[in-house]
DNA sequence: GTCTATAATACGATAGAC
DNA sequence: GTCTATCGTATTATAGAC
């Protein structure tokens, strides 16, 4: 998958290139894993061209943490700006499962599976906390207790959950997502 | 943390010791970026030593992994020998928060960390996919639909979540493992 | 922008002395 | 059972030609 080997080397977006490559092999395989060498001959150039638009491996992790903050952002600010309640936490979610099912879903999918690598990034490390502790406080209500905590960040959990895997439950990505909603709606107070 | 450095190289448990500055680790660093020199050094010994007892990296992670699944086959061996309740399932629920507490909980939540190390690891890939799926198994009603599927899985999710970490979402460790189990048995059919 | 060539380093693993 | 010493390999990263 992911690659497309030889020819075909005469589009203009090599970063881009270097970027999808990169996210679909960290999260399949993990970023330590995975080497300069395998992503560069997945567009069929050589490991000083990626360092080209790269100063280093991390650096390209790090883009793609940057653009999953950038999306997540505009989401926060939506939720930033309504009034606390309920329903707009409710609906939150929904925007949620609805961003997470695009470009956005794969990128917070490879940094997910990549916690740990993150982790020992200094570059990155704040950034990806900060998010996920500003997506559990928006979802949260103000006065929340340890118990609502948690099942907000479960309710998070499961909307997260069947955007991917999860294809071993059964029945269709449709009708995961519904049920991944008709759960949090049931679990969010 | 983890290591004693220096002196008291005298007791004859260093496989042991081993197996615990690995599992410390993986658990923090990660598999891959933790190297044998590293663990060697934790208990004051040499990489060579490391390979009298073990003989390879992968082996030191495989004999965790095969702990982890001797410790829940006895918790998976109760519960196949009961009849399928609701009551049976919330029982299981309250003894897997219970086993994870203890010696089982950082063995599991070690290989949750390294979920991508593992699966490129053709010793192990297998065992911990199996005993995943049996936990889900024993925990899901015969007849369940996708949904009550995907409740069970986030019931189990947020036992072992307040087994580790999720200090910050406040109160004490016992308040946070009893709203877990509150939550579970609400999620649960 | 992409190449070849290579430096510098760290790793996993082994051999053989003690 | 632990040591010293080393092998072979792969990696990240750089220098300089084109």
């Amino acid at each position: 998958m992911a690659g497309q080997a030889t020819q075909t080397r005469r589009r203009g977006d090599t970063r881009g290139e270097i970027q999808r490559a990169a996210l679909s092999r960290f999260t399949d395989q993990g970023y330590d894993k995975t080497s300069l060498r395998e992503i560069a001959e997945d567009l069929g150039v050589t490991k000083a061209a990626v360092y080209y638009h790269f100063r280093s491996k991390e650096e390209i992790l790090e883009s793609l943490v940057r653009e999953m903050a950038d999306s997540l952002e505009a989401l926060l600010d939506w939720a930033r700006a309504q009034t606390p309640s309920r329903e707009v936490r409710l609906e939150l979610l929904r925007r949620l499962a609805a961003a997470t099912s695009g470009g956005l879903g794969d990128t917070m999918r490879c940094v997910q599976q990549n916690e740990l690598a993150l982790a020992s990034m200094p570059s990155t490390v704040d950034l990806v906390h900060r998010y996920k502790q500003e997506l559990w406080k928006v979802a949260t209500p103000p006065d929340a207790t340890v118990e609502q905590k948690l099942r907000v960040r479960l309710a998070i959990m499961a909307i997260l959950l069947v955007n991917h895997g999860s294809a071993d439950l059964g029945g269709t990505a449709a009708e995961r997502q519904e049920a991944a909603q008709r759960i949090a709606a049931d679990v969010i107070i």
